[in-house]
DNA sequence: CAGCCGCCGTAGACGGTGTCTACCTTCCCG
DNA sequence: CGGGAAGGTAGACACCGTCTACGGCGGCTG
């Protein structure tokens, strides 16, 4: 981005990128992060005055990586919006399953929620490109397109955050996440065309 | 419960419970928690070997509450079971914003996810509510009865969850959740009747 | 009734954390 | 060439969770 990819600031975004996506939200300390950028411990206040900065950091690094999956999945797939409200949501259900830690940091409000931070808005970009499809897969007496797609992707996140926990394994007893991934497309965009 | 309520037990739990309804889940430590309890910082050891045990134990009388509330909720409400559906959803959600702290730490399992500690069975009572009454709206041609009940928890969850945080308001523009709660209850259930 | 044992809370230590502050080096620019 | 700012170092502080040694008290046993 703008970053120089050099720069102590970067280094120490990446740092706690790796950190978050191999030992979790918990392991994430400023201390660590800068241990692991060969830094002394008070180097990353320059950048990031407060541990809150530096975890938003990061999280943005998530939104953008999820982000950027979703477009790359996308590219290949054919232009039925289904089709691709599909592929967009197996991709933020998968993308939360595989990096369990970042997913759940990326979340945390009580961390990273600062009016000053702006991070809300960088689900934004992601939530417009659901948004486009939720509007041109829409019918008509659904509910108006920035509700339903907000509808659909509470859904999606619901999903990937109990599925996460355990919860919906134990309560439906399922093994995977198809059925209820295909069970709320259906609910939302209407039955799948044969 | 089983707990004497006079015990020092009930009473961390309870010093615990109010600290984080009133300072959100980071502001509750062990030391805290025996300083509100009158206690030194050891004592809450000899009930709680970690951290986390004791935190689960705070979760649980979360889950208890909100099962709690939900039963008292459709207590008052006719049988027909898309309107206790909705009082139940309504309940969730209201239970969410209104406790964020504790909602947030109910579903922290990185906190809480212990093979030991069975905090995910918690949460069985109250799907079970509600996988009950979807079994009674649900329609011949819905999915399941159990992946229609997972997916339209998911999707309350969801909404709780990113309303709270407040990607939801800002990706909709909505000022409140009735239309989400609305669309999602008709997504799964059906148009509502007249 | 005496004595002992086990429960329960105390208190201090240890290593870790985030934050603050004083310092020092290095490099660029006038 | 000399001064000043930028950027990293290092130590202090308060707080945290955990561990361990200790004290006091009550109740059971002989």
């Amino acid at each position: 981005m703008d970053a120089d990819e050099t720069g102590l600031r970067a280094r120490l975004v990446a740092a706690g990128v790796d950190l978050v996506l191999r030992e979790g939200q918990s392991a994430v300390s400023l201390r660590e992060i800068a241990r692991r950028a060969g830094v002394s411990h008070g180097a990353p206040r320059r950048y990031f005055p407060t541990h809150v900065d530096l975890l938003s950091a990061i999280a943005r690094e998530g939104f953008a990586d999820l982000t950027a999956r979703v477009e790359r999945t996308l590219r290949d797939v054919d232009p039925d919006p289904r089709t691709r409200l599909t592929a967009l949501a197996r991709t933020y259900l998968d993308f939360a399953a595989a990096h369990r830690g970042m997913f759940e940091l990326m979340f945390r409000h009580d961390l990273l929620d600062s009016g000053r931070l702006r991070l809300r808005e960088t689900s934004l970009p992601l939530f417009a490109v659901l948004a486009d499809l939720v509007a041109r897969a829409r019918r008509p007496t659904d509910a108006p397109a920035a509700v339903l797609a907000g509808a659909l992707w509470a859904n999606l996140h619901g999903i990937a955050q109990l599925w996460a926990w355990g919860s919906l394994p134990l309560a439906t007893g399922a093994t995977d996440d198809d059925a209820l991934l295909r069970a709320t497309l259906d609910a939302h965009l209407g039955p799948a065309p044969a």
